[in-house]
RNA sequence: CGCGGGGAAGUGUAACGGUUGCACGGGAGGCUCAUAACCUCCAGGUAGGUGGUUCAAUUCCACCCCCCGCAACCA
């Protein structure tokens, strides 16, 4: 047994995984890739580690969002959600995301876990008045804070005071007990920075929140309240229950989520198990947003990067590269053509694929019969940080492995050295296939289809096409 | 005085109470197995500002300046 597989078999048991489920009412942008490529990491991580993984990701679609969106585009929401459903999805396969299922908060099987849930928590739930600034052209209660010169700040108009009645959910109850949840990492937030963030807004004292809406403000879009057709469930309340749907795997593992969203999984998320007599997750891990230039992306801005685009020119495991190497996991990092192709040369093409280029022509000229690589010893420098979703280190320790190789060759010179004395040269060669093999079998989280050539090209012992060509 | 995070070579970052390290980019040489790739060397930071603690501060403290998140309800 070798040493890799010793550490596998100390990794059984199940890992849950997840990402939030974006709504729908736009393309998806880079900043989702960056949450499936960190997810997918993980998830293929620990399933070569050998536990028994379940990686769960999908749509959020009962979202006002996207009936309003759909309205604009003058198409039925129905239609919106499926044709936008499917481009997320089709994101996720392309950026060859190893997704176990694909949750789309429409589906029957969501829309009963939703009630459900709303069932075993009724106790926490009441309904009230709600009394609120109401923005006709954009469907929504504005906060008196949030008006510009008492207007809406999109459709200048003076929002009505519109008094409904909705149900809401007793968080006040839980104020004492999701500090210390929090507090004592009984759920994790990682990185500590959220932690803080959640504690210090749990200490401003929780309010109850309205869980509902009424149904004729979306024509019916959204699930329905049990036992209330009139009255339709928050998005949140609603998407929040959609980690739930595979049930054997509760609770999850990690949640992979985005700062924007930090405040509905650590808080409204926890105190809904609690309600409904549940397990919590056991950690969230919350990541920094793209920018552009150091600009938010957005639409009205025009800077959106496209992942397809990305994609299509440099390839799934160069963009996977990028959000992993090149972005910090906890914190904003910025994502530019001009970046991207920087790092593509530097490191990709430069780097590893010619790194694999000129061992392996060595290798294929040089010996007789593909290198030995079934036992490799484990590199804690790129697993440790890895556990602690610190992506870029663990590809950074990779990084210098291939360093350390490139001057391996440049000091020993073995295309020299094979004149003089054959045995040697062959020695040394396979040394630096068998550490390539090592790297490649690290990288397998993070980049699959090259860790697959690499690993390939040695088995055949055979110099593989360009990896990764360089980009002019 | 709402809460929080941060200011370090052109860019991105690490550690640290006692020669600022690394990567990319720039420059010079070397090598030829390799994708003009690789290796070596060089340039470039008064570490936002002021004051304090200390034998010693980028690191600790205070204040100021500047950036950036969050500020609860229909993603």
């Amino acid at each position: 047994m070798t040493w890799r597989r010793k550490n596998m078999l100390q990794k059984k048991g199940k890992f849950y995984i997840t990402t939030t489920i974006p709504y729908v009412n736009a393309r998806p942008h880079a900043g989702h890739a960056l949450e499936y490529a960190q997810a997918d990491a993980l998830a293929r991580y620990y399933r070569l580690a050998g536990k028994d993984v379940f990686f769960l990701t999908g749509t959020d679609e009962n979202s006002l969002k996207n009936y309003q969106a759909a309205k604009e585009g003058g198409i039925s929401t129905k239609n919106l959600v499926d044709r936008n459903a499917e481009i997320f999805k089709d994101l996720a396969e392309k950026l060859n995301i190893s997704f176990d299922d694909f949750i789309r908060t429409t589906e029957a099987r969501h829309i009963e876990t939703a009630k459900k849930i709303w069932l075993a928590a009724k106790d926490k739930i009441y309904k009230k008045k709600y009394r609120g600034l109401y923005c006709v052209g954009c469907e929504m209660f504005y906060k008196e804070s949030e008006l510009v010169d008492g207007l809406c700040p999109d459709h200048k108009i003076k929002p009505e005071i519109v008094e409904e009645e909705n149900y809401f959910f007793k968080l006040s109850d839980y104020q004492c007990q999701l500090e210390k949840i929090i507090e004592s990492d009984e759920m994790e937030i990682v990185p500590a920075v959220r932690k803080n963030e959640a504690l210090s807004f749990i200490k401003l004292g929780l309010e109850d929140f309205s869980i509902s809406r009424l149904a004729e403000r979306g024509d019916g879009w959204g699930i329905e309240v049990p036992g209330d057709p009139g009255q339709r469930m928050y998005v949140w309340f609603d998407a929040l229950t959609n980690y739930l749907s595979a049930e054997k795997y509760w609770p999850a593992d990690v949640h992979c989520l985005g700062k924007g969203v930090l405040r509905f999984h650590a808080v409204y998320w926890p105190v809904m198990l609690l309600a409904a007599g549940l397990a919590l997750p056991k950690k969230l891990f919350v990541h920094g947003y793209l920018t552009v230039g150091g600009q938010k992306m957005s639409k009205s801005l025009g800077n959106v990067v496209d992942p397809f685009d990305l994609i299509e020119r440099y390839g799934a495991d160069a963009v996977r590269y990028y959000l992993l190497r090149e972005v910090s996991p906890f914190e904003d990092a910025d994502i530019t053509e001009e970046k991207f192709k920087e790092a593509y040369n530097a490191n990709l093409a430069n780097g590893l694929g010619n790194l694999v280029s000129r061992v392996m022509k060595m290798s294929e000229q040089y010996l007789d019969n593909p290198v030995d690589i079934s036992s490799t010893k484990p590199m804690d420098d790129v697993n440790k940080p890895l556990e602690n979703f610190e992506f870029n280190r663990a590809m950074f320790s990779m990084w210098s492995y291939m360093k350390d190789i490139d001057g391996m060759i440049q000091e020993e010179k073995p295309f020299e050295l094979v004149k003089r004395d054959k045995k040697s040269a062959q020695k040394r060669v396979m040394y630096y296939v068998k550490e390539l093999a090592r790297i490649a079998k690290h990288l397998r989280p993070f980049m699959p289809d090259t860790s697959e050539k690499i690993l390939e090209a040695i088995k055949a012992n055979k110099m593989p096409e360009s990896l990764f060509p360089r980009k002019e």
